[in-house]
DNA sequence: CTCATGTCAGATCAACTGAAATGG
DNA sequence: CCCATTTCAGTTTATCTGACATGA
């Protein structure tokens, strides 16, 4: 955190978006690496947990497009979520090519740890906005974000 | 750009900042390197440039705190800048442990170009916004990025 | 034949680490 | 001796690419 650690001083930088949105990025996902390596997860783990259980079963192809994941990052984190019984993949008997990946009893008890441990991360990473000023930043940040 | 392509479906991410602030920064940065590279820039060089500009003829560490990269890849980035002649090195003789770098006419004349790609990069960025909006987020980005 | 799916090995890129060489 | 500066080689992490095998 030595090179990232204060305010750019160059006036170049320190209004424009771009830049801005650089810095609180890294901030926010230092706050939630950090976290949820606390608890043992990375954030592909968090995301195809919460795919798994907002979607029910699926393929892995269709994880990765909700999951907004990569097929073979896909693959490797659910090896992962394997060895660690919180899912389980099984043949598609009626599509052989294709897993079906459920989510276990000890995955949904990680992911409602994790929803946990993520709601703190919101509030640490919004510590220096108001209740007025997280509804608006989370506003905008909609409006920036890709819809397609 | 096929795994990140869309708003999430999952209500779990698709309402938190660390989520949305990733996808921004992640559409932010894609349309900001690509302007750079159709310049022949990256982002390091650009921020080297800024800072030699800014502050004048300095060292290596001194130009690591201001652009916020880590020594070693001022060094790289140097060599590439002095490659094109955009940046000088010569001893310090106060201190020959140094090297003050000196920004050339030609880094000048790189820096202005990449002066105005970079701002219709924050044009192309905030497009999804209003004047109100723009001024209203990078507002709240700068509350939320590090200040030390 | 083609297309989709899962799997694997590795490429890429920004950021960081550790250590050596030189000098204050 | 200790500390600062530059330099180099290499690690890490997230993301993506390309190829391949299997099967629809």
């Amino acid at each position: 955190m030595l090179y990232r650690c204060c305010m750019s001083e160059l006036d170049r930088l320190k209004h424009r978006p771009t830049w801005l949105l650089s810095r609180a990025h890294v901030r926010a996902h230092a706050i939630l690496t950090q976290a949820l390596t606390a608890q043992g997860a990375r954030g592909y783990h968090y995301r195809l947990l919460a795919a798994l259980e907002e979607n029910g079963p699926t393929s892995q192809v269709e994880l990765g497009r909700l999951a907004e994941l990569d097929p073979s990052d896909v693959n490797v984190a659910l090896d992962e979520l394997g060895r660690d019984r919180q899912v389980k993949r099984g043949p598609d008997p009626r599509d052989r090519r294709r897993n079906i990946v459920t989510i276990t009893r000890s995955g949904r008890s990680m992911l409602s740890r994790l929803d946990r441990t993520v709601d703190d991360v919101q509030d640490a990473v919004l510590a220096p906005l108001s209740a007025t000023e997280r509804r608006e930043i989370i506003d905008l940040l909609r409006k920036l974000a890709p819809t397609e």
